[in-house]
DNA sequence: TAGTGGTCTAGACCACATG
DNA sequence: ATGTGGTCTAGACCACTAC
């Protein structure tokens, strides 16, 4: 049950990292060092290494030798969870319903000038109304859209089950209901709720773009920064 | 200006990938085959694989073989900006404002029991408020925060370059404004706000929690997720 | 210019899961 | 049982850059 190697010699500077021992800005042993230290091949340290500079913990420099990255602020991993599982776990029912399904030709946007089907629908929890959905999906790019029963499963879970995408952009905002939202979700127009815009790609064809209004009492996003595996 | 062996073996599957010509599910050749077609070693091959398994858009089984990886639909890169150059980036003016700071103990959360410092401020630009901050900092882990010079520079970007943290949990959620909260945002109370409550460590210390409110009409956010590098 | 990391080779032994 | 990936070695040459 001896780890490998160079897990090892990972896990111990991803320590020395985290626990503050090594701050940002300190430099680590070059690899011939390690390779001494370790009595290991150099290959072995610079996979090991080079995972670390992967994960951007460390940065490394010709010359200069390897220094403890300075943490970037600006990227964390967010949670995008299928509502209907979501809504299950809370122990209540999902259900979703379609109120509209219509073919146009998109003029704006990531889909613009291409054919594309409409659908407006509510997601439901025990039959309270907790987001409203507005979806246009590419014909070109998902020809069986029309084929799918959309009228109990949801078109993002049907979507991701036939045309996975790869790429994809997610805008967050707060948003006031409009009249008709409010009315749909049980709210008074203006109530706060958490807009999700998302446009998606399957490589370089765009797949769909969905705008989600959730209710701001009953909706909310996680998002999660750490050193993940250890 | 020729690319790494390794790195054109990468992108090569890669591109077949996000391109569906290899669809999730199907089988990679050998590390046997790929080594006579590019006619290079072993350890090479391994390499770019192990970076797209890293990546998660293969997986690796023994004896098996190695397979195009059923896409995760579950996490995006988020991106966290700080405020000033944002603002800055708008062509505005950013300033912070202190409205209170003491000390006390705290009762629930990450800090629990833990003697701390309580921070009250707002984000303006150019003069207007569009954010109204509140923040506990652990005095064990950041002593120096008291000497800190909050009146301008917004306790986030101070802690950020004297303590950052190793791991955060951020909650995103939609709220109407509090009375006090709107007054300082210039709203009216119960219009919508973007929240955005975030409690951060480094290694198993917690350091801080932060609850911004931001104007939902002046703030988003944005997730991306793609292959990234290529 | 010398020391650092970046990349690559041609082997090797091992663990493992599948056929 | 056998073929697959997992890991490791002991070298090598090169590019870059800080000194």
């Amino acid at each position: 049950m001896t780890r490998p190697l160079g897990d090892r010699i990972r896990v111990q500077f991803e320590r020395q990292i985290l626990s503050g021992d090594l701050p940002p800005g300190a430099r680590l042993p070059t690899e011939q060092e390690i390779m001494a230290r370790f009595g290991c091949s150099r290959m072995t340290v610079s996979k090991a290494l080079s995972a670390l500079a992967t994960a951007g913990l460390i940065e490394r420099r010709k010359r200069a030798g390897t220094f403890v990255a300075r943490p970037r602020v600006h990227s964390m991993v967010l949670e995008v969870p299928d509502l209907a599982p979501l809504i299950a776990a809370r122990g209540q029912t999902y259900a979703f319903r379609l109120d509209r399904s219509e073919e146009l030709a998109v003029r704006e946007g990531h889909l613009a000038g291409r054919p594309a089907r409409h659908l407006v629908g509510v997601h439901f929890a025990d039959r309270q109304g907790i987001a409203v959905e507005d979806r246009l999906v590419s014909l070109a790019a998902v020809p069986d859209i029309a084929r799918a029963d959309l009228a109990r499963e949801a078109p993002g879970t049907w979507l991701l089950r036939h045309v996975p995408w790869t790429e994809a952009d997610t805008r967050i905002t707060a948003v006031g209901a409009a009249p008709q939202e409010a009315s749909l979700l049980g709210l008074s127009p203006g109530d706060p709720c958490l807009c999700v815009e998302r446009r998606t790609w399957r490589g370089r064809d765009p797949i769909t773009f969905v705008r989600q209004v959730f209710r701001g009492d009953s909706y909310e996003l996680v998002a999660h920064f750490g050193p993940g595996a250890s």
